[in-house]
DNA sequence: CCTCCACCGGAACGTGAGGAGT
DNA sequence: ACTCCTCACGTTCCGGTGGAGG
């Protein structure tokens, strides 16, 4: 009996699908055959890349551009192409491509790159010269270009970049193969951390990927929502207002994509056969939350400490506080959870920090007399931050806690 | 115009954890 | 197994400052 109900839970559900034909392809994960509005750099990329089919070896490349800017799309779907014709053509090239957020270690980016030519290399245990050896060994062993494409390659030079140093120089050791690099990156500025050497190395060609502008995402979004969803659900606004809202988040495409499919997850929710303004605007708020959410929680001790602080005092209809006021007030917590306390100079930092992640206000003001400090105000809803504070272990017990504020004269 | 508040924020230093080199 | 380095996090010390009130 209470199968049969389960069941047809189930079945509603699944027929009741009014709205998306594949969702998927509004994934980040998902890679398009046809790429809008990157024409030139996707035609730089292969104008340097051509000579790998060639029998040569490509110039080393950097490729910079800020998140949802079809970096790696482009990148990826290039290095693909490049794969089919070497094979139509007959020549040995090989491209690999490697994500350097997840494999973060010079170790383990050269086992990652020596299993990919089918050595056994344990995940820990061996000197790392021995795997580099090893790699090197089995990628010589025939005539073949290799392109090796790192992504997010700004967080492996904070761990040191002598991967990148000796994968540089790997040419003069082979005979038969040649390897070039695609380093991609986020930050504009990340090869002033660069030794020079490896930087004139890996810049030999530098592509720059602009943000998308409103309209270019606009014809993404279209390109994308054929694939996406049933025919004639979207309302006209829609997709001009995903456009505009990610392009105010400095042309991000990723963005945009979210935003058109939480949009529809939400009309889906309703029971709803079209997808309108209000899906897109509902879809938007819960984005920002959801970001606000996971930074919060993932904040450390001290600086939620500090947020409960504020919290508290906007709570008790505290406008624009002081960091003095926040200050004493986070000293009565650390003392009721008896945890360490932090001087005044530190919490300026952390507060400053919350600031940067859009989670507070803080702009410094002169108050004449009354000296010179910031003025501090939460800039998101207090509940949802509240929420995810107390969720934290250490400071459940200030729930119940309410110290008196010290009232000061001049407020 | 000067004072003086209540903090800002730079600089130098201390510490402990974790990685690399040997 | 050992030292050496680096890096994040904090502290101490302190010179600097916009503007209300005198």
């Amino acid at each position: 009996m209470e199968n049969k109900s389960l069941n047809g839970l189930f079945q509603d559900l699944l027929e009741n699908d009014p709205i998306f034909k594949n969702k998927e392809v509004l994934r980040p994960s998902y890679t398009p055959d046809l790429l809008l509005h990157r024409d030139v750099q996707i035609n730089n990329l292969a104008t340097i890349l051509v000579s790998a089919l060639r029998g040569e070896t490509p110039s080393n490349i950097l490729i910079y551009g800020k998140t949802g800017t079809g970096k790696t799309a482009a990148t990826r779907y290039v290095g693909i192409e490049l794969e089919k014709k070497s094979e139509e053509m007959n020549v040995s090239c090989v491209v690999l491509y490697i994500n350097c957020e997840v494999i973060d270690t010079q170790y383990r980016l050269l086992a990652n790159l020596a299993r990919q030519f089918g050595e056994d290399v344990p995940m820990t245990g061996w000197p790392t010269d021995q795997v580099f050896s090893k790699f090197k060994e089995s990628i010589d062993s025939k005539e073949q270009v290799i392109i090796i494409i790192l992504d997010e390659i700004d967080k492996l030079i904070k761990k040191g970049d002598n991967v990148l140093y000796n994968l540089s120089r790997i040419n003069t050791d082979l005979k038969k193969s040649k390897i070039s690099m695609i380093g991609v990156s986020n930050d504009l500025k990340f090869t002033e951390f660069l030794d020079p050497r490896v930087k004139s190395s890996l810049g030999e060609e530098e592509i720059i990927f602009p943000p998308y502008d409103a309209n270019q995402i606009s014809d993404i979004l279209r390109d994308r929502a054929q694939i996406a969803y049933k025919n004639d659900v979207l309302d006209d606004v829609v997709i001009p207002l995903c456009a505009a809202l990610a392009a105010q988040e400095h042309g991000d495409a990723r963005r945009a994509l979210d935003l058109l499919r939480v949009s529809g997850e939400f009309a889906e929710r309703e029971n709803k056969s079209r997808v309108e303004e209000e899906h897109v605007r509902n879809a938007q708020d819960k984005i920002e939350v959801d970001r606000i959410v996971e930074v919060v929680r993932t904040l450390p001790t001290q600086s939620k400490l500090v947020l409960y602080s504020v919290i508290y005092l906007q709570n008790k209809g505290y406008r624009n506080m002081t960091t003095g006021q926040v200050y004493n007030i986070y000293l009565k917590f650390c003392h009721n959870i008896d945890t360490d306390v932090l001087t005044q100079r530190r919490i300026t930092d952390l507060i400053s920090e919350l600031d940067m992640l859009g989670i507070i206000n803080a702009v410094v003001v002169s108050k004449g007399r009354y000296g010179r400090t910031k003025e501090i105000s939460l800039s998101v809803s207090i509940s949802n931050v509240r929420k995810v504070l107390l969720e934290d272990n250490r400071l459940k017990s200030l729930e119940s806690f309410n110290p008196p504020v010290v009232s000061q004269a001049h407020l």
